[in-house]
DNA sequence: ACTCTGTCTCAAGACGCT
DNA sequence: TTGAGACAGAGT
DNA sequence: AGCGTCC
């Protein structure tokens, strides 16, 4: 799923477009999340039970840190992506693939969830992650939150990775217009280079890689002249290349009005009635960090109340020693690490 | 020498107690 | 299950 | 930090 090798790209080719941040970098930001990458990741983590105890615990740890989440729910994939999606349903044993777009009870699940949570949510035209980005175009939004970096080609200017992660640095955020400028090629270009990497939507050129492809956009500037400037006979051009629809995808906007965000406070009560009562949490479980939610609400609150005029000194603060310490990482990057993202 | 592909392996969330 | 890292092997 | 439990 997404563009894979993207990250990787990104990393030795573009490395200014990659800030390394913390979680309370993003306090008063408005942050768009798919739905289904999140739960699909609790899914994976902890096949076992319920992701709706993660996205709880989650949600209220974003909360926390004052950032207002989003969360934006897949709806009727485009065609395209049809054959992924067969795909994996085969393999996985399910036996229905979302072609209606009709909310699942895990869905139905999720959105009652977020609705006592006072957060709101988007049902996408179609793939969550197009919306994301769109959002992010439009202002709606500050920033997209995704695991995967189909965000970028889509046209999110600021994608957040591991927004999750406890320990400081390890959150990672992409810059779309750093990482254009410092590959010297256009969005539609870019789009083009993603689909060459592969995407969900089409095939690729097999035998060309991310090196490759790179060079020869940046040189040639769209499929159709890459295509004319390959060797045909090492690199074949699949049969019935539905390039021009990815790109299309990628590049049109869902058309959809953004409703007015609001968040509200949670509802405890009926959030113990509904997780513990209706899903059998431990009713101890969601009252402690209840508990923790409004106690760390109440400290930052008379943090602000306190300095008001402080408040911008304190934020560069924060910014110049994070911007001092980063150098370290950029140094590493040719040692040899086994370990890549957990060595210090 | 450099690039791409295939195969393998492993870890993946969040909490609380020690 | 998927994705990312390490490695071996074939291709340019 | 490490480890068992959550459902």
């Amino acid at each position: 799923m997404g563009i894979t090798k993207l990250a990787d790209l990104i990393r030795l080719d573009a490395h200014d477009a990659i800030s390394h941040k913390d979680i309370s970098d993003y306090t008063g930001k408005v942050i768009a999340l798919d739905t289904s990458i999140v739960v699909n990741q609790f899914r994976a983590a902890t096949p076992a039970l319920s992701p709706l105890t993660g996205l709880f615990f989650r949600t209220l740890t974003f909360l926390e840190h004052g950032i207002k989440p989003v969360f934006v729910f897949d709806g009727k994939p485009p065609g395209e992506k049809a054959a992924v999606l067969e795909k994996r349903a085969e393999t996985a044993g399910w036996r229905f693939s979302n072609r209606t777009g009709i909310a699942s009870s895990q869905t139905k699940d999720c959105l009652q969830l977020l609705r006592l949570l006072g957060v709101p949510f988007i049902q996408a035209p179609g793939d969550a992650e197009a919306m994301c980005a769109w959002l992010v175009r439009a202002g709606t939004v500050d920033a997209v939150a995704s695991e995967d970096m189909d965000s970028l080609p889509f046209g999110a200017n600021i994608l957040i990775r591991q927004l999750n992660a406890k320990k400081d640095s390890e959150v990672i955020e992409y810059s779309l217009p750093k990482l254009l400028q410092k590959l010297q090629i256009s969005h539609e270009e870019f789009v083009d280079l993603c689909i060459l990497l592969g995407c969900d939507y089409c095939d690729k050129i097999a035998g060309l890689g991310p090196r490759r492809a790179l060079t020869l956009i940046q040189k040639h500037r769209t499929i159709e002249n890459v295509v004319l400037n390959v060797n045909r006979k090492t690199h074949p051009v699949p049969l019935f290349w539905k390039y021009k629809e990815a790109r299309k995808l990628f590049l049109d906007a869902p058309q959809i009005e953004t409703p007015e965000l609001v968040w509200t406070e949670p509802d405890e009560e009926a959030l113990v009635k509904f997780l513990c009562h209706v899903k059998y949490v431990k009713e101890e479980r969601v009252r402690s960090r209840m508990e923790k939610f409004r106690k760390t609400r109440e400290e930052r609150e008379k943090e602000k109340a306190a300095g008001c005029t402080k408040q911008t000194k304190m934020e560069d603060f924060f910014r110049v020693t994070r911007k001092r310490g980063q150098p370290v990482e950029a140094a590493d990057s040719l040692s040899s690490n086994t370990k890549r993202p957990k060595s210090k």
